[in-house]
DNA sequence: ACCGCGGAATAGGCATGGCTAAATCTTAAC
DNA sequence: GTTAAGATTTAGCCATGCCTATTCCGCGGT
């Protein structure tokens, strides 16, 4: 009935990025997973295919392409991973919160079933990662995270931040060199017109932020 | 100066076992190393030839090979991969003794920079790992551990185990259940002719312990 | 209905790291 | 000194995953 497992990082580098595009509400066609996976459109064709044998993807060419529900599983069991690990290296470890996202998209496939239980047992079997992001449990269920884009608050009422969608390192150290992390609690003070900067308040400080890290920052 | 470095898992996992071999005594043969590996012997020629490429060992056909001093480096840092993950997994996240060398044999290869340091950091820059193993230091410098083996110990003389040179899950289970780990107080009762079994006291139990065990069994 | 353009699939290569089978070298025994 | 066994290397293959260049679809605009 269930399928023999050899999936390698590359398969489950493709799951995991076909579910983040379509988590994100992008069509998912071959050149956006191309582009997210920062590879030729050929190889992706290539993959997806492969995945398709494996039937972890339903592909008909030229279609959009879609995990099925055993390339789902794959793909949250992958995230959970993921995300524990970053969880793991951040409060443990200590290592700062832009560095974890690498280096969990390497040990991400090499984490074996007792492991990922002992950094569950260890972390109190959390439900968020360092950015806000949900953990999957165990049976591949996640909880979607309930905010609105900072972008779109309401002035001068304090939010608590809940998520904050970027992994890119240099982004990441701008905003917490603001202090904009997840439980952090802001105020937009002014809206600048014509989707311009945002003035804010964290920690007692004033801040200009850009209006597209603005629509990053997710908060309740 | 020095050169680039991209070396793979298997370019690391064939240093690593060269640098074994040798330093077990071994003489560091084709088919010692393509055995130490299983992998077939074309296999190992054929890997052998590029780390001579790469300058990390010295070989010419037909000869035995070792490794250059850059070679013995990369050695000695995957070596203290292996062993700070072996630690770190046994002391922090509480995986028995017998499931760690596996567990570090893929986690050696995708631990960054500072990933190894915050480990290193969090269990303060131990010197031995979960079986004994030394753990060399940054700049490539390993103490070898003094004693004797436990076959050759003097009898009715209690010993402290200092290392364990097993990775064999099973028979680690197996001395593990009868409390026989590093710091163990051990004592030799008996023992049989002919390479026979040893009557040993271990936690105030008596235990009949083969002689090849006990070879591997490192005291003080 | 036709065209053309961009996206997608194919064709053909390359590097890695395995394998088996067939030479070939070493060495130890006679 | 020959010779044969065993170790080693070579030759030739294969799967994985990536690439570039080329061909092929399908759709919107005319
Ligand atoms: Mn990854
Ligand atoms: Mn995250
Ligand atoms: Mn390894
Ligand atoms: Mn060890």
């Amino acid at each position: 009935m269930d399928e023999e497992k050899i999936l390698t990082p590359a398969h489950e580098d493709y799951v995991k990025a076909i579910y983040m595009l379509y988590s994100r509400g992008v069509e998912v066609t071959n050149s956006a997973l191309a582009n997210q996976l920062k590879v030729a459109p050929a190889s992706a064709t290539n993959m997806v295919k492969k995945l398709s044998d494996l039937g972890l993807v339903t592909y008909e060419p030229y279609q959009s392409i879609a995990l099925t529900p055993a390339g789902e599983l794959v793909a949250l069991e992958v995230l959970r991973h993921h995300r524990l690990l970053e969880l793991y290296l951040h409060d443990k470890l200590n290592l700062p919160w832009e560095m974890v996202h690498e280096e969990a998209e390497r040990l991400e496939h090499v984490l074996s079933e007792a492991l990922e239980d002992a950094i569950a047992a260890a972390l109190g079997n959390p439900t968020v990662d360092p950015h806000g992001d949900p953990i999957p449990t165990k049976d591949g269920k996640v909880e979607s995270v309930a905010g609105l884009a900072l972008s779109l608050a309401e002035l001068k009422h304090p939010y608590t931040i809940v998520r904050v969608l970027l992994q890119d390192a240099e982004r990441l150290i701008y905003l917490g060199a603001m202090q904009l992390y997840p439980n952090a609690t802001v105020t937009v003070l002014k809206r600048a017109p014509f989707d311009g900067p945002l003035l804010i308040e964290v920690d007692g400080e004033h801040h200009a932020l850009a209006h597209d890290l603005a629509e990053c920052i997710i908060v309740k």
